[in-house]
DNA sequence: TTGCTCCTCACGTCACGTGAGGTGGC
DNA sequence: TTGCTCCTCACGTCACGTGAGGTGGC
């Protein structure tokens, strides 16, 4: 029971507010909760002050604020307290967007190899265990960047990056973070292995006047507007070779660009599908759509 | 470099997997990783085969299995290995499932202390600090046990109770976990406080008669039956008085009913609804759909 | 005097990372 | 001999909980 000043032990106090004597005495310990003295035989005494703060403490804590940035909310000045509150709360909800987006990760790709066969697992405990949680895009990216023409300007190294590189996606299934894994792995493989020649158009004399044109085609082509797609598709490949569009150069653009296709990247395409937002086209399901366009063209 | 047996020191294991050598020799501390012996020197060295087992281990770390459960699995025979693997997986999933709500739950508590107007914070604080994350039931449930009648049956004080206690939703908005907050208040206060004797029924001779009774009418009531409903609700009233459905018991039941009214109820059940799925009525929401029909009946 | 409370160390948790101080191996 | 690798302690992380061994206070 508290005294006639109403001061009161660490006991009373700890039942006071639900926790216990060793929780009071760590925070007494570091300075967040102080004390108005102590007893003669050194018993630490609380104001009855002491239970509110305490109280505040111990929710804090219930959000996961750290013992540290409590102990620097309660020094500020009355006047600058609710501006602390926010900015600590603030930091904490950036902290916990971060965590949540890493233990959905990690939920989707346990499940994954749960759901995976049996004699699959070692397969996939390698392939998931090869891509951080929550993932990072810069091994994809970075085969992307080797894998451009040498003489790409810079900005649309980065565009078309950023293009081809799918996005891991917030709240992810199974399926897509082995998506995610595999496209992972295949970049890896080609970054430092033999496929770094692997090229997903022939070699051009001006890249960035192929790589604009292919971007507006892209664009065109999401937008359902086929024909002029096709026209500005053609026109993109005709301009980097530094010649112009002719039906002779259609007929004979179509089995060059099969001739530059490689296996890993109609993969790639695929996997990187799984990844994409629904009704979104990929690089490479615009570039397929705009070749069977290219043939039925050619055909006629 | 390799020897000519093709062991391994623990730099070149640790480059091979892309790990560092101090996480290596944990692991070998550990008994993880099998040295297969010391050089001259006290040098650890690995086998080839060593390479896939730390990669295994790393893979299983970065799903965030812990080290004495890899530790574990490794030991078991080869044959009870894809057990071992499905069981560490499972447990995984169950963790991180109570850990993904605990973070749903802190995050929408989070948004809510921010979407508070600035002198409201600190009752906010108060009031989320005061449930655990994730929330338990068990003290809106403690004050049910208490609210009911002492004779009412041990069966139907669970069902009622499991009926009136909303559950935490498993993706709470900021709105529901004030709710919730504000529910676990109100019991928390009555529970120990003057509020204990209020009662959500007028006393009733026979509890188990009127609960059963009121069960099926607020069912009928949900089934959109009304006309059943009502009858069934009068019905149970009169039975648990001892007496018959008259018309002057309904005109008598109206005032009997309101003068048990307590605030804290109609409180309890506003906060309810907002924890309870769309298109589902809570039980005082039933009621009170039942009183107006009465109204309704008696005025005729 | 008997319980009960309170005190101060000291250690454990989890998976390593970071030195310190010393040595092996090419 | 010079770097580089490797060795073994020992300590730090985070927020307390768990004793141990001793004492205050009614």
């Amino acid at each position: 029971m508290a005294d006639a000043s109403g001061a009161l032990s660490i006991g009373e106090l700890a039942a006071l507010t639900g926790t216990t004597v060793k929780t009071v005495r760590f925070y007494s310990d570091r300075g967040l909760l102080p004390e108005s003295g102590r007893s003669g035989g050194g018993h630490r005494r609380y104001r009855p002050e002491a239970a509110a703060r305490l109280r505040a403490i111990r929710s804090l804590r219930s959000l996961g604020v750290p013992v540290p940035e409590i102990a620097g909310m309660l020094e500020e000045p009355p006047e600058r307290s609710a501006d602390a509150l926010d900015s600590v709360v603030d930091r904490r909800l950036e902290e916990l967007g971060a965590q949540l987006s890493a233990l959905r990760w990690r939920e989707a790709a346990l499940r994954a190899l749960r759901e995976g066969a049996p004699e699959q697992r070692a397969e996939l405990l390698g392939l998931l265990g090869a891509i951080e949680v929550p993932p990072s895009t810069s091994a994809i990216a970075h085969y992307w960047r080797r894998l451009l023409p040498p003489r790409l300007s810079a900005r649309l190294r980065r565009s078309v990056t950023e293009a081809a590189v799918p996005q891991p996606p917030a709240e992810p299934t199974p399926g897509q973070v082995l998506a995610f894994a595999r496209l992972h792995a295949l970049a890896a493989a080609a970054t430092d292995g033999c496929l770094a020649t692997s090229r997903p158009s022939p070699p051009a004399a001006h890249p960035d006047l192929l790589y604009d044109g292919l971007h507006e085609a892209y664009l065109l082509a999401e937008a359902g507007r086929s024909a002029t797609a096709l026209d500005c598709y053609v026109g993109a490949h005709a301009r980097a070779s530094g010649v112009r569009d002719t039906p002779g150069f259609r007929r004979a653009l179509l089995p060059a660009l099969a001739a530059a296709d490689h296996p890993v990247m109609s993969r790639y395409w695929q996997l990187a599908e799984q990844l994409t937002p629904p009704r979104t086209l990929t690089l490479g399901a615009a570039d397929l759509r705009l070749r069977s366009a290219l043939a039925a063209d050619v055909a006629l």
